[in-house]
RNA sequence: GGCCCCGUAGCGCAGCUGGUUAGCGCGUCGCCCUGUCACGGCGAAGGCCGCGGGUUCGAGUCCCGUCGGGGUCGCCA
């Protein structure tokens, strides 16, 4: 029934495809044009108007003279009423999730779902019967398993809930990239095989290719900068590939968000009120030592921020009852300072601003007057770390100087520093994280359920 | 890498200090029900109790190993 049309297919390239778009979509209907399920509705001053309504069986419920029978599409269910004796024994050939084409007639009834149903309807079976499917996808909700709904993955995406998900996922990338169109951004995309490994230098996936050594890419980062040398604002979406080595926490792939834009050499834009300088209890010079953990009681009431607050890293410390000295916030203490932004200040997100440049990697700007201490932020939502970001360095000189600190040779690097004897403007940016995002947002207790088709140590397929 | 929990029917689970034929709900299949919407009623089929070894007269149950799943802490940007 689908059937496969690409588009832009056009660049005719030795070698492999640098990007491809494609889109499916069903053919035409030679008969009646197609009805959405959802406008079914819309016929509600027109009964007995002939329509075609494509889908799946989603739900049988026979019973002695009648059955109803629930169409989903993408727009959501329909209910056909059939009667016919004939059609009534059809629906034996017709299990739930075979893809059908139903035309019939509408008609109101207040008993409808949506008060509008398809009567005397003709069912044609598009594919083969269905096999019975893992998951009830006509219950309310899922109720299998998790390592059930990945192996079903193909028929578990169609339960309304999880199609919804996605929907928000979509619809976030939509944002994102719009927003960043809307203020002169360029969108890019760089390359997933590459050379070396200079991010990190760990947890890479190293691959073989045409017999020698490459690693599929962990971040854009060093393209994006290299490419504010270009466009100044520049962003992609696209999958990395890190790899973790704890055992259960392996989450391979995964869709990022990431812009770098020229010019950013202020801290984060945020509320910044709560960041207020003062000396703080661990005898170190931060440059915004906050005091918000003291003063949270204060804050109540007069922090309903309308932005977001920010917490420099030893305030957020204060406040997640974190001894002074750590130089970032364990998972259990973005718990702690996310509950406190949602208490003191009704947010949902809180800025932490200020890493030590020691933890942080490389490639971090140092603030100016304070070296020990980077142009660095996190953004935690509901408790977990969303986004990451920082300023980069932009001077060739200082990148030397940084490696050189941290004992680092500069050769392994040399293809990535070297850009930077060409000009690229001072720059920051961030990532986020697709799935994160949206997984914490729906509120799920892994965030495989908002991962299309996740990858993990042991999960391949499907 | 440390610690904790779990693998029993297609799915979700129960199965007590070891005991005779391994249960429950949902689904599936069959029969019945003229307005259901998580429809309802009656019945049936469906299991190498993850895998390997051990203890025992006897193991789903206890022990060891292994594979797989989940959680948590650490490591790591």
């Amino acid at each position: 029934m689908w059937w496969h049309r690409e588009l832009a297919r056009r660049p005719r390239l030795r070698g492999n495809r640098p990007l491809e778009v494609t889109c499916m979509t069903p053919p035409p209907s030679p008969v009646l044009p197609r009805t959405l399920a959802a406008d079914l509705s819309t016929y509600a001053d027109r009964p007995g108007t002939p329509v075609r309504i494509d889908g799946w069986v989603h739900r049988r419920r026979r019973l002695s003279g009648l059955a109803f029978v629930v169409i989903r599409d993408r727009s959501g269910t329909a209910q056909v009423v059939v009667r016919d004796e004939a059609t009534l024994a059809a629906l034996d050939g017709l299990p739930e999730e075979t893809t059908v084409e139903v035309t019939g007639t509408t008609s109101t009834n207040p008993q409808a779902p949506g008060g509008v149903e398809v009567v005397d309807p003709q069912l044609t079976a598009l594919t083969d019967a269905a096999a019975t499917p893992p998951i009830e996808l006509w219950r309310p909700k899922i109720t299998a398993g998790l390592p059930t709904m990945l192996d079903a993955a193909p028929v578990t995406w169609r339960h309304p809930r999880q199609q919804a998900r996605w929907h928000l996922a979509a619809a976030s990338l939509h944002g994102f990239r719009s927003t960043l169109d809307a203020a002169g951004f360029t969108e890019v995309h760089s390359p997933k095989i590459v050379e070396s490994a200079t991010e990190s230098g760990a947890s890479v996936f190293e691959i073989d290719y045409f017999g020698r050594p490459a690693y599929l890419a962990q971040s854009p980062q060093f393209y994006k900068q290299v490419l504010v040398g270009v466009f100044e604002r520049v962003y992609e979406v696209g999958p990395v590939f890190t790899r973790r080595a704890a055992r259960h926490r392996a989450a391979p792939g995964g869709v990022r968000l990431a812009r770098r834009r020229a010019r950013v050499h202020r801290r984060p834009p945020g509320r910044g009120r709560c960041s207020s300088c003062r000396g703080g209890g661990d005898g170190r010079q931060h440059p915004r030592q906050s005091r918000i953990g003291r003063a949270a009681a204060r804050h109540r009431g007069a922090g309903r921020a309308r932005g977001v607050p920010v917490a420099a890293l030893p305030g957020a410390l204060e406040i997640a009852g974190a001894p002074a000295d750590e130089p970032d916030l364990s998972p259990a203490h973005e718990r702690a300072v996310g509950a406190w932004a949602r208490e003191v200040h009704g947010s949902d997100f809180v800025v932490v601003e200020g890493y030590p440049t020691a933890h942080r990697a490389f490639y971090s700007h140092p603030e100016p007057a304070n070296p020990d201490w980077s142009r660095s932020f996190d953004l935690i939502f509901r408790g977990v770390e969303l986004v990451s970001g920082a300023q980069r360095l932009h001077r060739y000189g200082d990148y030397v100087q940084a490696l050189r600190a941290r004992g680092l040779p500069l050769e392994p690097y040399a293809a990535y520093i070297d850009a930077f004897k060409s000009g690229i403007p001072p720059h920051g940016g961030f990532a986020i994280g697709l799935e994160r995002w949206t997984g914490r947002l729906v509120g799920v207790d892994n965030i495989r359920e908002v991962t299309l088709f996740p990858r993990d140590l042991h999960r391949l397929a499907p």
